[in-house]
DNA sequence: AATGTTGTGTACCATTTGGTATGAAAAATA
DNA sequence: TATTTTTCATACCAAATGGTACACAACATT
């Protein structure tokens, strides 16, 4: 249960990373979704078998669960970085590129598993469904924040609705995924990007 | 085998009516993808039981290639009349506010089966997942050869890339319809439309 | 009324699904 | 070395999966 490595562990010791499991477990489930994804799969990919994977995740819906949170806090993830930009139009474009860049790299399955994890799915992954759901409108909150804070520093005009901007970057960021899980290359979604960077206030078409 | 209406058929006659049974499967593999749908559910909803399935329909896979079928030629689509709109700006005026309104209308499930049908999935569905890209990238052909149209119509500036222009509005219809699908209602997927036609050649931006 | 043709309903198929019981194996402690 | 604690591997479970065999029912034709 506890995953905290403590100075000497009692019992027998695991034969296997949980962080790379976890890893491995985070790949089939961006490929095939929570649905698609049985635990056969799950557990040989991982290199583990079935009750090793229950003693230390619980259950396919806390594994799938588990697996976005690493997604999340994943050293390549391009969201936090480009939060931290220091304009509103920065931001918009580090957020944008980024996606394009990293969506479309095939050193992973395209797209983004927090959008085609579980979309259309069973009610066995309604509960993961609400989860992701959640997790964009929290990632929605977070670019409206940003983009309220670049209102009051008088980056951003005050007329502009921070809420509706941060939507309307959601919904391109997630349409990039969705091209990217279409084969799109990045070059063409770096395209897309800069289309939409075009009506961004403060940016190249102003 | 064949749907055709015939002056008199021969043999036993349908119970049921294959259009209205293909109409509940769509809504099925709509809510629920192709995986997540199962005969069961399928057939339940449909109201037959599965050998009227198998025998009118074929399989899982070509039931759903005959529902999309279906969808696509649905009198409410909205993609068709927005391609006849006369200018390039109200074409895309016209794809993004009817995708806007349709696919956060809750008289049938949220997002487009097109997008959310198989996008990532089982390799059972692999082959449903390969067809709703050549649909998808058929639209966007559409959609490229409409604006380049335009502009030999003098309607949109020489110097536009009908090819990304037309990726653009795609990834936004996209974007819009994972919007819908996490619950975004009408009016604010028009402020993510208006927001993204702001930056559109020949819209309210210039 | 008999025949030929097609759809329907039930009951079934092998396989796979998510999930476990159980005993052996590996380590720390005593 | 004996004990305790935990993990591992095999073998298993009931239920559900996509798909069918087969007997029967309903119609048109003869």
């Amino acid at each position: 249960m506890s995953t905290a490595n403590c100075a000497t562990a009692i019992g027998r010791p695991r034969a296997f990373d949980v962080q790379v499991a976890l890893e491995k477990a985070l790949e089939v489930f961006w490929e095939k979704g929570f649905d698609g994804a049985s635990l056969s799969d799950l557990t040989s990919a991982m290199g583990i078998n079935k009750p090793s994977m229950y003693s230390a995740f619980g259950n396919k819906e806390q594994l799938f669960l588990k697996a976005i949170e690493f997604y999340k806090d994943r050293p390549c993830g391009f969201f936090k970085p480009a939060l931290g930009q220091p304009t509103a139009y920065k931001v918009a474009e580090s957020m944008l590129l980024g996606a394009a860049k990293s969506m479309a790299d095939n050193s992973h399955p395209q797209g983004c598993v927090m959008i085609q994890g579980a979309l259309s799915c069973s009610e066995a992954a309604a509960g993961v469904k609400e989860e992701l759901i959640k997790h964009r409108q929290q990632s929605e909150e977070q670019l409206k924040d940003r983009f309220e804070l670049a209102k009051a520093q008088g980056d951003l005009p005050e007329n502009v609705d921070a809420c509706n901007l941060a939507r309307y970057l959601n919904t391109v960021m997630q349409g990039i995924s969705i091209q990217a899980s279409s084969g799109a290359t990045e070059e063409q979604l770096i395209d897309v990007a800069n289309l939409a960077l075009a009506s961004f206030p403060g940016g190249k078409g102003q």
